[in-house]
Formats: structure tokens, sequence, C-alpha cells
DNA sequence: TCTGGGGTCCTAGGACCC
DNA sequence: TCTGGGGTCCTAGGACCC
């Protein structure tokens, strides 16, 4: 999809097309999510910081992100491509990959194919978006980015090497900047020059992994299907604070809203967690991380903060200011599955079932924690949440 | 004007086991 | 008391993607 965000706040603001738009936070720290074709053509691009693309580009509208909405809109695309084929592969909420090899009889040639995707996203959703198509994942990829915005390329099975060969290293999916730099000491600029590259090369100074892997792409072996239905590895919660975090209890109790947001995520998705991995960075921009592994895979957010909290300890969150906190479950084991029951009662998982069920009914903010809740006399305690 | 949030995968060292 | 080799799990950090 192109500029997913900005086309689905379009969507419902007609007001904003034909107008610089960028989607981020209203924060200090806030970033670009997502920036209007107008907007990159003066410079602003992802993940550029909000401050700068107000400067590069002061006529531009800034509008708050609305995940929710991106969500369901992300939803409705992914509905179209299920009409399409069963083997859709979501590499993110705003972009897939489509085995359309099952279509052959049903339509003259592929671009017709992608150019009827395209054709019902637009007159369905009316939302732009970019159809990239080739013979392996790789081609597929840079051809839709090359056919952004509101385009279609195709790759003839032939032409593989041909598109390849000229661009720069760094447009392969997967060399980003600090293999790029790498690559670049080697006298790597382009995919050719990769390709012309001994693999033996690659390997010692890459690793064997991405040394190998990136030896395959640049020569146009790209052997990866499209595989519906990935099983979800990891969920996490972070947040970057407005002001670094120097007070200790104010540090634990964001720790624990934190908790309470993973514990949420973990039972309305319906996985325990086997591992917390606490994440705390710095002003320096400095990030640590420290994990648990549990004995017995766990999900309230009483475990969770019991966890974390220890893993706070050992960091220097609060003798040193900071910048974000995060909360991360991996270990992910489906809460359906059977497991080991411990000996003593969990009277606590009860009460957080509880909780959950009456949030699911009405709503996250329908019951809090004490100690997350304002206090009135305080109404700064916790500002812009709930 | 410093640098979001949510993910995936890889590496490397140490523990532990056979 | 001179000390292998392989496998797996855990932890911490880093690269990369959207």
């Amino acid at each position: 999809m192109d500029a997913f965000f900005v086309e689905v706040e379009r969507r419902r603001r007609p007001e904003l097309r034909g107008r610089a738009v960028v989607v981020g936070g209203a924060g200090p720290r806030s970033v670009v999510a997502s920036a209007s074709y107008e907007a990159r053509s003066r410079g602003v691009h992802s993940a550029m910081p909000i401050v700068q693309a107000r400067r590069l580009c002061p006529h531009a509208v800034v509008v708050p992100p609305d995940h929710e909405a991106y969500g369901s809109a992300s939803e409705e695309v992914f509905a179209v491509f299920a009409e399409f084929t069963p083997l859709v592969e979501g590499v993110s909420v705003d972009e897939a990959f489509l085995d359309l090899s099952g279509l052959r009889r049903h339509y003259p040639d592929p671009a017709s194919v992608g150019q009827r995707i395209r054709v019902v996203i637009r007159e369905r959703l009316s939302l732009p978006c970019s159809v990239g198509l080739a013979t392996t994942k790789l081609l597929a990829k840079m051809a839709s980015r090359d056919a952004k915005p509101d385009g279609l390329l195709l790759v003839p099975a032939a032409g593989g090497l041909a598109y390849l060969h000229g661009k720069p290293v760094r447009a392969l999916w997967g060399v980003g900047e600090a293999t790029h730099a790498r690559l670049e000491e080697l006298g790597v600029a382009t995919i050719g020059d990769l390709a012309a590259l001994p693999r033996e090369i690659l390997v010692r100074r890459l690793g064997p992994a991405l040394g190998g892997h990136l030896s395959d792409l640049a020569a146009g072996r790209d052997p990866r299907e499209v595989s519906p239905g990935a099983a979800v590895r990891s969920i996490s919660v972070e947040e970057t604070y407005d002001h670094d975090l120097t007070d200790p209890e104010r540090i634990h109790r964001e720790l624990l809203a934190q908790a309470d947001r993973l514990a949420d995520r973990l039972h309305r998705e319906g996985y325990l967690a086997g591992t917390v991995h606490l994440k705390v960075r710095y002003p320096d921009f400095t990030t640590v991380t420290r994990s648990h592994t549990f004995a017995e895979p766990v999900a309230t957010a009483r475990d969770l903060n019991r966890a974390a909290l220890e893993l706070l300890a050992r960091t220097d969150a609060g003798a040193i200011p900071v910048r974000l906190l995060g909360v991360a479950a991996g270990g992910l084991v489906e809460a359906s599955a059977p497991r080991q029951l411990g000996l003593e009662a969990r009277p606590w998982d009860e009460v957080e079932k509880a909780v959950a069920e009456v949030r699911d009914r009405f709503g996250r903010s329908a019951v809090d924690r004490a100690r997350l809740s304002r206090h009135p006399s305080d109404p700064a305690t916790r500002p812009g949440r709930e």
C-alpha cells in the first residue's frame, strides 16, 4: 500500500487530499509514521523526527496516528487479497506477498491479475496500492517499490538479473545501513558487484547466514515460498517518554502499566509468555535488555510485572535517567495448550481473568489498578492515558 | 532537530548434558 | 594431572524491516 496511514486518513478526511500530510505523534520525540508523496517531495520520510519534517515542509498537516483505524483498514485490504488466493503472506499491516500462480488459467497474463487487485482495492476501499510481479519474493518486493506510487511493475521471468544488477546494493531487501557500510569496504556498490564477489568472501565477512543469503539473492537465487500464517514469536509494549524518567516510583508505575498492557494483549491474542524481556534506553540512546525465562509460562500482569521489576533492578534505571521502557513476551505458548499446573492456588489468575472479561465487554478503561488511576488532586499523575 | 513502536532473525558466549 | 565434540537452552546485543 502507498503511504498507507496517510491514505486511510484521507479516506475519512477528504480535505487532506492533494495536501502534504504527515502522520505522526504530537510529542517532542515523535517521528514520522507515514508521509504523503507531497511531503516526500520535500524530503520528508518515515522515521524522521516530526520537528524536522515540520521544518522541511512547514505547510504539511500533521495528523496523530490512529492505529485502530489502520488495523481495520488493513483487515479490509487483506480480505480483498484473500478473494484472489488463499496463499497470502502478510509482511506488515500494509504489505503482503500473494502467490498468484494458481490463477494462471483465470487471467490472460500476470499483469492483468495485478491490475485487477489494484482496481478492486481502489474502487472498493478508496485506497491506492502498488503491485510488483515477479517469480521470486525478492524481485516482487523490489518491483513493488519501483512501482510506487499507485503503479504496477512486472519483472519478466528472464529479466531478473538485468533488473537486479544495475541497482545499488542498499536496495537489496536485507541490506541496511551497517551491512551497506561493510559492503562498501569490499568495494561493492551495485548488486552486480555483489554477484561478482566470491561467496567465501561474503561468508567470511558477514557470517554464514547473511553472507550466504546475500550471495544467493545477488545471483537471482531466492527459493523462499509464500508461506501464509507464520506463528507469532513475540509480543511487546514499549514507550519513549517525552521527558526522561528519574523518579524510581514513577519508573515502577510505568513498568506496571506496561505489564498490564502486555498481559492484556497476551490475553486477547491467546498466548502465555515463556520469557519476559525488559528493555531500557538511557538518554545517550544506549539500550540494554534483560530477560528471564519462567519455569512455567505466565500471562498475568502480576507475574510479568514481578519479573520485570527484578530485571529492572539489574539495570542502571533511575541511577541513570530513563528515556524508554519496554516489556516483551517471548517463548510464546498458546493459552489453550495443555500445561503443567502449579501446586499452589493462584487467586490472582482468577482476578485478572475477571478483569480481562470486564474489559472485553466494556473496554480497557472500565477497570484499572488503583495505582495507575489518576489521583483527583494530581491530574498529572497519568497524563494522556485513559 | 537528534533518533517511535512493533516485529523478525542472527550471533556469540556460557551452562549443561551426553 | 593438561582436558574432545556435539547439541540445546538461555542471555544479551545487534541488524533489519515496515
